[in-house]
DNA sequence: GCCTTGACTGTTATTATATAACATATCATA
DNA sequence: TATGATATGTTATATAATAACAGTCAAGGC
């Protein structure tokens, strides 16, 4: 799927990753609601954060394998399955892939914005987004409860550098 | 592009839907743009039609093949996307599955609204929608080129009828 | 202490989804 | 009718996800 890791996670690119206070939130998080953040767990998640994009189930795995957990796809799938029941990552349908959530500390509707050239992902917040969408499903006589929105398009450093 | 669609194409799963209205229209846009709606590409539409819900590819490549057209992947998976790149369907990431376009008339960004209780799919006009992402995603330096809405909650029918 | 229980981790095996690569057939049109 | 482009079909393979089950381990009741 993707290849390899960069130092940086931010939703433009351009700044210094936040990575260990995203990680300390999710320790928090984690304290707070009751929840295992165990090692498999918990370097998923790093894992996921220094990838600085949305990874394959299948990547993660790779990587799990390699430091001595387990080496079969449903240790990866379970790790990454609890990260996202649990907010602290998300699931990139159209990527068939995982990215870890860039501000665990509350619960939002978030919409996920792939660059089709640097196929990185950016987790944006759009909470009219819900709004908009709650009026139209009404219409409908719908009953939202989870949406998920994403993007194709192209990053700002992307197209910076095209022009 | 517009707004003015009857958007749904069968909210509470109540009615027939007009897929004759629907496949007709789809001709006409075949001939006006001089896309080859070939037989098994109609014939894959016309199923769609026909299960009034999303369907995976392997499902209707069991028709197809069922019908004497090819049995392997391919064939349904060229004629889907020759279906969803034209605009006459629809694919749901969620669900690993298509559907066909409700309003195939016009360009549209539509969001689609999955019942979790009956599993059916409703295509639903939002074009509000698009103007919310737009402004986050501008915020982020994005641009925003293709969007993919996919809403889990419960429909009308299902509402009522657990009520 | 020790036993039960439930959550977690790991395994093997299988299912489900999607595409690559290539041969044949059909269509448009010159 | 020849020719190149498009479409259809095949076999084979790649990729993604889950089912089912066994061993581990820590918490809480006795
Ligand atoms: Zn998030
Ligand atoms: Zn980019
Ligand atoms: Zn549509
Ligand atoms: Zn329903």
């Amino acid at each position: 799927m993707s290849d390899e890791t960069a130092a940086f996670c931010c939703p433009d690119h351009s700044g210094a990753a936040p990575a260990e206070a995203i990680l300390a939130a999710a320790e928090d998080k984690a304290r707070a609601r009751g929840l295992r953040l165990t090692p498999v767990r918990r370097r998923t998640l790093e894992i996921l954060l220094q990838a600085h994009g949305a990874l394959g189930a299948y990547d993660v795995l790779e990587r799990l394998a390699a430091e001595g957990f387990g080496t079969q796809p449903p240790v990866a799938y379970r790790a990454l399955n609890f990260l996202v029941e649990n907010g602290l990552a998300h699931r990139i349908r159209r990527l068939n892939a995982f990215t870890a959530c860039t501000h665990p500390g509350h619960d939002h509707r978030a919409a996920f914005l792939i660059c089709e050239t640097c196929e990185r992902v950016t987790e944006a917040a759009a909470p009219d987004l819900s709004k908009a969408l709650g009026a139209a499903a009404a219409q409908a006589g719908f009953t939202v409860e989870r949406v998920t929105v994403e993007a194709v398009g192209r990053c700002r450093a992307c197209t910076q550098a095209r022009a």
